[in-house]
DNA sequence: CTGAGTGCAAACAGTTTGCATTACT
DNA sequence: AGTAATGCAAACTGTTTGCACTCAG
């Protein structure tokens, strides 16, 4: 997983970005937190390791990052921008998010993304990417309330 | 598509809420706009037929509505919250998003579902509900850039 | 008559932006 | 030196909440 640093460091700057520390810090956190994650806990991550981003940049990173589809922006609940690290290789997994909890766990699924690959083609979009998100009690809640 | 209307205003009072004519006109415009709708949209269509809803309400219907499964928000596109009706006969789609237009369009795909259905049964999850998103250039946008 | 439901306006949360400052290259 | 990138704080947007008022039951 942190070859994806380096993948995301070296686009970057071959993309023509100079190189900050804030910014490779935003790209550790990002990696760090790996699935799924918010600004507000990239934020605090890097206070707590000392490396203090103002969130004007954490923001402007995870925007570039998603622009240079290194990272990807998923919307998997309301309110919040979410991010994760893209890999290089191409795969990729969705979301089961947990409705009581708010719990985030991620799963693949390759019978899910032959289905999504036929449906592609068969639209009348040009079609570049996908989110599925299935909803529910995570193991725990069902526990407790059922 | 109108019965919702009725299906909905039932479904309220048979839970014991009260009539109200601001509520009715939100499930009214919900209905009308039909997929994927914001407050603000609804807030709009309100005011141009008269009918002027403050926003508070709008919101508090469509939390009501969510919760009595009437209707659905769907995470589409981040930073605004949307919301469908949810039809009784348990029927539903899934959403094409233009990347470059921001256009919600909807689509229906039995292979999809049942990819979705089997996907279910295997997780550790009680998955209760799904989404899926297609993202991409709708014809319109694919066609000017290309 | 009672309280569910409303509308306003103020409060909030997350995100964005303007601008002076910092620091790569 | 020149300018991309930062950090702050103010501005914004969408949503929520407190409270007095209204109206359905």
């Amino acid at each position: 997983m942190s070859d994806w640093v380096d993948h995301a460091n070296g686009t970057l700057e071959r993309a023509g970005y100079r190189h900050s520390a804030p910014r490779a810090a935003v790209v550790g956190a990002l990696a760090d937190l790996g699935c799924s994650v918010t600004a507000k806990e990239i934020s605090a991550r890097l206070r707590d390791s000392g490396q203090d981003v103002g969130v004007a940049s954490i923001y402007r990173t995870l925007e570039l990052l998603d622009r240079l589809r290194l990272a990807r922006r998923v919307d998997v609940a309301e309110g919040v921008a979410r991010y994760e690290p893209v890999s290089p290789s191409g795969e990729h997994h969705h979301h089961l998010v947990c409705d009581t909890c708010g719990t985030v766990t991620a799963f693949e699924d390759l019978d899910l993304e032959r289905a999504i690959a036929r449906l592609s083609k068969r639209v009348d979009y040009e079609v570049g990417g996908h989110e599925v998100t299935l909803r529910g009690e995570c193991p725990d809640c069902s526990g407790e309330q059922a």
